[in-house]
DNA sequence: GGAGCTTGAATTGTATACGATTTTAGGATA
DNA sequence: TATCCTAAAATCGTATACAATTCAAGCTCC
């Protein structure tokens, strides 16, 4: 009886779409790290830890499941479905930024569609865009959070101006693993991001006066080799981490 | 107290899932045009209809949103979400069926980078599934219900040599939305599906020996060419119905 | 001392009660 | 007759109760 609302508004009895909310920041736990893969998720626990029932968290992890950062886990044959953070590998994270892609891939062809006016202040914001990036990456000490942003808005601008609402509801759905993702390492693959500096360039620079073919190729080129950058600079650190652990 | 068990088991007091039937029914009586663009739905109409509470229902439509087979309907502000079935429009038709081929287009890649037996076998069991196809295709009067499940078929033996989880999960959320237009429409395109038969003898023949662009070009253009039929004979159909309408 | 069984705790799935807000129908009035 | 106001119905979002199954620990028996 005393854990209502310890957590939101002062006193309204009715505490409307706690759903939403609840997928949000369990969304951001997992995509931050700070509910590592592996982890197991009750829907009690995170109704007790977020002062909700657990109607609304039952929903937000349904969603989460959707999303593929929780997976069923265990066999426990015909039972019902115990639910963990998400594992992470390369492999995975391969097949994510392929299909991340051809998706952007998809969108930026449309770019070439757009009326030259349209298609003119197009690349005119991904080079402000641009411009914010390599200013936040040139910064130092490196603020990684900022800096994924700056990455994210660049690649928004693109897919905000170019792709259909289907698009862009089916980007949505892999866009919070890719996030995970970039989290996770994009310190491993820093502070030298001059591959990533090209790759957008060429971006831009198809968006600017390229033809649709150009231009898809630009944007998946960007999402392959950096998704290859990313494996290697994993491999890397686990080769660093390997002897040491064979040590202690 | 008396509209329990009115649909299911025996007696079993306790029906497990309930939520995954009442999803898979929802979603094939959109698919199949049972329930019409437009329609609205209600968690309690539904819940009595099948005869179980608003809980599994209330689950089973908030996946059905993000299919893509429910819309929120109405601006009404702040309140709740009312849902409708989602509309159909030949520009909807056209992204979903162009991310359609971007996807297995990426799935086709990976078929070039299979063991020479494994391609062979892949490239085989297209030719069988088009053969069915085909034979079905040819029958009079046409089954348009079977045709629908060989055309699938064809597209799924490609999609399940080749595609990896993410990616496979990834074509899994448009699958619907597509699916409700092939079922709309294909006899309105049909029954001559020659141009079809060719683009499929493409993918096998690209598959058997191809380049990964090779098989990607063929499996795109089978969606965006298959699409652009589909548009034309929309275009066609209401070109028909409206002079009659004007008049009556 | 070890293996199998039994009981209890934990957890999910479903049903239902309740509150709040929007929509809509009906009536009164200008 | 049209419009505005009022009240009731409809519907969604959340909370909670209950059923059922699984997992684990402890106990008994060989």
């Amino acid at each position: 009886m005393f854990q209502v609302m310890t957590s939101l508004a002062p006193h309204p009895p009715h505490r409307p779409r706690a759903a939403a909310p609840v997928h949000a920041r369990l969304r951001d736990r997992i995509v931050r790290g700070r509910l590592p893969p592996g982890t197991r998720v009750t829907e009690a626990g995170i109704a007790e830890d977020l002062g909700v029932s657990r109607t609304p968290v039952r929903e937000a992890m349904h969603r989460l499941v959707r999303d593929g950062l929780l997976v069923p886990v265990d066999g426990h044959g015909g039972g019902r479905t115990r639910l963990a953070v998400a594992p992470m590998d390369p492999a995975t994270l391969d097949q994510l930024y392929r299909i991340a892609g051809v998706l952007e891939g998809l969108a930026g062809r449309a770019a070439a569609a757009l009326p030259a006016g349209r298609r003119a202040t197009l690349a005119r914001r991904l080079q402000g865009a641009e411009r914010a990036f390599r200013a936040t990456a040139a910064r130092r000490p490196l603020d990684y959070d900022r800096l994924f942003e700056r990455h994210d808005a660049f690649h928004r601008t693109l897919v905000d101006a170019t792709a259909g609402a289907e698009l862009k509801a089916q980007l949505d759905v892999i866009r919070p693993r890719v996030d995970r993702y970039e989290w996770y390492y994009a310190p491993l693959v820093g502070p030298d991001f001059t591959a990533t500096y090209r790759e957008h360039a060429a971006i831009i620079q198809a968006v600017r006066s390229g033809t649709p073919e150009t231009i898809e190729r630009a944007v998946r080129a960007n999402w392959v080799r950096g998704a290859a950058r990313m494996v290697r600079a994993l491999a890397a650190a686990g080769r660093q981490r390997s002897p040491a652990s064979a040590s202690s």
